[in-house]
DNA sequence: TATTGTTATACTCTATAACTATA
DNA sequence: TATAGTTATAGAGTATAACAATA
């Protein structure tokens, strides 16, 4: 009790296909952790190829998101909300300023703080990446059927909040 | 319609706890992929708490997990199964012989492969991390019911087989 | 003194090419 | 010619320390 009603990962074969012996997970097949890493890993692998045209990546898409919907907010409040230390958002923001989608703006009252905006060529840039990340949740969604793929996000915001 | 049901992400002020204007993540609120990563890496940090103190990296558990579960099994073999590349796994391995965890016999049928064995302390080592992640296991179980937590693992398999 | 944004840097993870020894 | 394992290396992603400007 307690592992039991778990069904295995799939066995992968030695090239990957069906052939020959096929490995067993063990302990493996009852680790959230592990299934949620490979989850992850195949849902980035389509949203990777998706954006690769546009040679946008998950982080700046993220950003750009975030900007477009808290127009002004700080460095600070944006590295905290996507969890992506300061020093990383600096080098990250740059080069979104460099090829002209976002701009930083004098903040009012704190000298210090830039008050992020999403240019004209952002706003038009981010409304297409939108398009394609729909395409790929609807991928998703095909994938796992409406009401499973809505259940996941509930557990999953929980664990967030470990 | 579509996804109007589907709960937002709490919202985070700027210094992360309650305090001011908080941010809304807007379109991201949607998007499995991101709310996938943040779980994973919520449920990595704790799982990274536990193993410290063990010198022990989730990529060595899986490795050591698969050894155990398949004796003799090759290189080659397990890079397919966990998706780690052969030469990342050809370090990988190393260290752990270097720790005397596992053992490379030479193969009996082909002499370019080895066959995977744990060692004797490999196998002591093993039975000590899978208390400390049935203990990181029973941590997720409790913060998300064990019905939910069950009802996880088969549209994140579904996933991973994108 | 503390905070904002920045630079420099280091460490981990992941990815590719090229080598060796076998097959 | 292809495969198993290895080496070297390059690229992301992520982490900390220290700095200038400002609060």
């Amino acid at each position: 009790m307690g592992s039991a009603k778990i069904k295995p990962m799939r066995r992968r074969t030695s090239s990957g296909e069906a052939e020959g012996a096929a490995v067993g997970y063990g302990e493996l097949d009852h680790r959230l952790g592990y299934v949620l890493r490979r989850a992850q890993m195949s849902v980035l692998d389509d949203f990777h190829r998706r954006f690769a045209a546009l040679d946008i990546r998950p982080a700046q898409y993220s950003v750009l998101t975030l900007i477009a919907n808290n127009s002004g907010l700080s460095q600070t409040a944006l590295s905290s909300a996507l969890a992506i230390k300061k020093p990383n958002l600096a080098v990250l923001i740059a080069g979104l300023r460099r090829r002209g989608l976002v701009k930083q703006v004098a903040s009012a009252g704190d000298r210090r703080a830039h008050a992020l905006h999403l240019t004209e060529a952002g706003n038009k840039l981010l409304a297409r990446l939108h398009a394609v990340a729909e395409a790929h949740e609807k991928f998703l969604i095909d994938c796992l059927g409406m009401a499973t793929y809505r259940r996941l996000y509930s557990p999953l915001r929980k664990l967030i909040d470990l």
